[in-house]
Formats: structure tokens, sequence, C-alpha cells
DNA sequence: CTAACTAAGTTAGAGACACAAACATATACG
DNA sequence: CGTATATGTTTGTGTCTCTAACTTAGTTAG
């Protein structure tokens, strides 16, 4: 009746998935640090060892939270470009600006996907794939065939920038007056700059 | 004798910096998560309460080697400038580079300066003096009397840039075939194409 | 249908940790 | 010389992760 979430019974039916939700609302709350098994066990309402019949441990817990999250992150850039003219700097802004929002969105998993030590796997090739949505963009761009070495000396100083102001943004560096104007033309403009009088485009 | 650290008698004459250095120690050895103040103590050679004579808690050992690193990360950037011609596109892309060398030598201190809660004053004011340093040296480039929104607008997207490469240098995705290049080539050639072609230089 | 197996819970407890309270000692200053 | 204060220690509490042993509910074989 009063728990927090429906059990029923003697066994829960749900529970892997439920104390995943609890983490990743923990998780989002407290930080990875900050985030305890114990408090996921009183949020779905079972015992301090329940846990550890659906997760080896507390980090295989966090684990699970980074995987979706890589995987959520991919969608939504790849969300982001549906729709548009493919192979343009605004789709590829486009891009960028959904991966900044994805950031703020859901600052302490963001944080904790690129930090994770002993990743598995499975998140290398939702980075990747992620990764491998913009290059693709990128690559139309440039006039290329596939992604070569020179979409890669193009594509990643745009990683890198919507990288850095992802950061800053979650931590509260880019307010003003340092910053005061959209992310979106902010964006938007240093992909045009970065890309720019490549010659890559000739090629 | 066989103290990790030498002491003096009973009182230890210098705890609170041995403290700190081994705080420092075992935040880049295991991060700010993975320390625990027992762990200090024990290489220290004091007992688990000592350092609350010191600090108020653990986090406030944590804000302390955080200090720290802000005030060293400014003098590595100031000192980069130094013996440069100022306000070039060299020197200026020369402090970038210096930021990022400092993030990968000391990566789990430099990742706390940014994601710190509760950053004190002095905090604040040794990251404002450090992003100083480099706006100072747009602004010549850029023609500017001082840091007016004209030199805002160009340093931000350079502060981006850099802070983003440090991330992913320290978080292994800078490495082939993502990235092939120098870190100073790319972030000499980053600066160039964020800088040039703005007008500010005119104005 | 029931007996045995297995999946998924439980309680109890070990060991590490942060921190507090009360106590001890050395140093500084009257 | 002696007392106050700074700086240590010991002891204890509550929380946490994780393990071991036990219990219960489904599931499957005969």
């Amino acid at each position: 009746m009063s728990e927090v979430i429906a059990k029923k019974g003697y066994h829960h039916g749900d529970l892997r998935e439920q104390l995943l939700t609890a983490t990743r609302v923990l998780v989002e709350a407290k930080g990875p640090d900050g985030f305890s098994v114990s408090e996921a066990c009183r949020a779905a309402g079972v015992s301090t060892a329940a846990p550890y019949k659906h997760f080896s441990d507390r980090t295989d817990m966090l684990r699970a939270v980074t995987l979706q999250g890589f995987r959520e992150m991919t969608a939504a850039i790849a969300g982001a470009a549906e729709g548009r003219t493919p192979g343009t700097i605004e789709t590829i802004a486009a891009m960028g600006t959904a991966y900044i929002a994805f950031a703020e969105a859901h600052p302490e998993t963001f944080k904790m996907m690129f930090a994770f030590k002993g990743s598995t796997t499975e998140m290398e090739e939702a980075g990747m794939a992620c990764y491998a949505t913009v290059l693709g963009q990128v690559a139309i761009w440039a006039g290329r065939e596939g992604v070569d070495d020179v979409v890669l000396g193009l594509g990643f100083p745009l990683w890198t920038f919507v990288h850095g102001l992802s950061f800053l943004r979650i931590d509260g560096k880019a307010k003003p007056p340092k910053f005061t104007e959209e992310v979106a033309d902010v964006v938007l403009d240093a992909t045009g700059r970065l890309l720019a009088g490549t010659g890559a485009k000739d090629a």
C-alpha cells in the first residue's frame, strides 16, 4: 500500500527494472558517488541484499545506467538530423546542439558516461555509433565517400567543441557575462568556422 | 622509523600540509570518490580523527586540493605566455596547450575543479584569474582596450574548445584513429579558425 | 499431483568508512 | 612555573557495501 512502487508479494516481478530507474533518479540527484545501493533499495521497497541477485555490485548498477545513457543520447542526436537536409552545416550543428541538450538534461549521467572506468564493449560500441552518426554527415558535407582521415580531421574538432560546451554548461561556467548567446547560435557559428576554408569540400 | 613520513613526536608539526599532499596523491590515484580520509591518515601516520583538527570534513580536504589545483593551473598558463609575443595566435594557442597539459597531468584534480559543488569565493577568483589571463591576450589580438563583449565573444569559444579537448584526452577518447595529430597543432589550428574572419581585429 | 529444482527474495553479520565526544599531551605565554 | 590552547589519541555510533545462510514461490519432470 504505502510502498513507493507496487510489489506483487514475496517475488517482486520487476525488480531489476525498478532498481535501474531508482538508480538513474538517484544518480541525477546526488551524483554517482552520492548514490547508494541502500537508498535505491529503500525506493524499490526491498532489502539491501536484493540487488545482488540482479547486479554483480554497485558499479554494475551504475554501468547499466551509463549504457542506457549512451543509447538515449545516440537516439537524440540521430533524431535531430531527421527531416533536415543531409550534409549541411545546419544539420551538423543541430546534432551538436542535441548533444549539448542531452548533457544538460542528464548532467550526472553524461559525465559518468565519459568518466566510467572499465567500460564494456557494448558501451564502446554505443559511443562509436553516436560519433559515427555525426561523421556520416560531415562526410556528406565534405563530398567524401566514407569516413576517411579527412572526415576524421574535420569531425574531431567539432566533437571537441561541442563536448567542451557541454561541460561548461553543466558546470555553470557558460552563464553571463561569459556567455550571453544562445547555445544553438554558438554551435552553428563554431561549426561553420571549424569546417570553413579547409579545402576539403573541393577535394 | 618505518613511518611513510617523519613525525616529530606526539605533535606532528606539519600535519595539515602532509595530509594535503596525501590527499592529492590519493585523489589522482583513485579519484575523488575513491579517496578516503582513513587512507590519508595511514599515509601520514596519524589516527583517523586527526584530520578533523585541520579540516572540517572530508569535502574540505578535497576543497583544499581543488583550490591548489586552480592556482597551479593559472601559473602554468601564465608561464606559457611568457617570452612570447603578446596578442598573437601562437601565444593564445600556447596557453590553450598548457591548459590541456595541466588537465592531462592532473586529470582527477582537473575534473574535480570544475565539478566541485559549493565552491568558495577563493576558488571562483582563482578560476576567473585564469580565464582573465587568456582574455587579456585575446583583447590585445583584437586590438581592444580591455575585456569587453567582443573579447568575451571571441574568448569563450576558445575556452570551450580547449576545455573539450582536455576532457577527451583525459578520458582517452582522443586517440587514433579519432585523433592522429599533435595536441599543439590541433589547438593552433582551431584557435586560428575560431578567431579568423570575425572582423574584430579591424574594429 | 506432487516432488524436486531453481529463481528471487529475506535476515544477520563482517569489515570499511566518516565523523563525534571525551580524553591526553605538548607547546606558548602569563 | 603553571595554566590555556592547539593538536593529537581512543573509543564509539551510524551508514555503507557485500557475503553467507536461509526462505519462499514458481517451474518443470515423473
